[in-house]
DNA sequence: AACATGTACAACCGCTCAATT
DNA sequence: TAATTGAGCGGTTGTACATGT
């Protein structure tokens, strides 16, 4: 990809010329950059700080690892991103080598279509699940195959969803310490979903149309119903599922 | 062959935050 | 303590190339 360079106060912007490159490798492999404001004046490049300190972080920098990603290296990224959501650099830290910004062109051409395809196949069976379809596969999968699959999805999206939710209940002032406190193990231990948005950003619902249903197990007591009860009906609503 | 659309990725912009004055 | 500065971060844009119609 090339940009078409143009100029704003001599100071040049667009895509690096390799004679650009080489200035500043050689500046930087020879004096380091401590001071990125000041690195272009005495690189003699006719770019500001920021474009330098980029151009080295991201590409020039021999540390840095380019070119594809592998399976494992996608995996990493897709569960970092649903536990942090877009804070690229903290997932760059687990992938040595890989940069904020590569990793961020590459979730979005790539990672996030099979994200969102996953998390579309989830919502699917869960929602079969609780519609007692099991049998009925639109994948044209065995009912086993499907419970397997589901109970692999389940395990990664649930601590993004608990997140979620016990993210809600805390922002209940209406709901007691111990109140929250019940509400919030019980996203730590059960189940949940449908129509609600695998956020990443643990906000509360925007629109008063958002519904969740709530799927547990056998062992849940009417603690949940109990608590579920004193929340503010107008914010949202909810149904149980057994 | 020509045009439209999709994909990949380099680069820029605006913002935040910590360090310094 | 407030203001300033610079580094870093995340979102977005612009463009080349690939693929589809």
């Amino acid at each position: 990809m090339v940009r078409t360079p143009c100029e704003r106060n001599g100071v040049r912007k667009g895509s690096w010329t390799p004679e650009e490159d080489e200035k500043l490798v050689k500046y930087i492999t020879r004096y380091g950059h401590a001071n990125w404001q000041q690195l272009p004046k005495f690189a003699g490049l006719a770019r500001c700080g920021k474009s330098c300190r980029l151009r080295w972080m991201n590409y020039l920098n021999p540390n840095v690892k380019r070119g594809s990603y592998t399976k494992e290296e996608d995996e990493i990224i897709i569960k970092m991103h649903q536990e942090l959501g877009t804070k690229w650099s903290l997932i760059a830290a687990k992938l040595p080598r890989r940069t904020d910004s590569d990793i961020k062109n590459h979730w979005h051409t790539t990672l996030k279509k099979q994200a969102k395809n996953k998390l579309e196949r989830f919502n699917e069976l869960i929602i079969s699940k609780i519609n007692n379809e099991e049998q009925v596969d639109t994948k044209g999968m065995s009912s086993t195959s499907s419970s397997n699959e589901l109970s692999t999805l389940t395990t990664e999206y649930v601590p993004q969803l608990s997140h979620y939710y016990r993210t809600l209940i805390a922002n209940q002032d209406c709901l007691t310490s111990t109140s929250k406190e019940s509400l919030g193990k019980f996203w730590s231990d059960h189940y949940m979903v449908k129509n609600s948005p695998a956020r990443n950003d643990h906000q509360l619902p925007k629109s008063s149309e958002e519904q969740f249903i709530v799927y547990y197990d056998d062992q849940l007591d009417d603690i949940f119903h109990q608590l579920m009860e004193e929340l503010p009906e107008k914010n949202y609503s909810y149904e149980f599922l057994q």
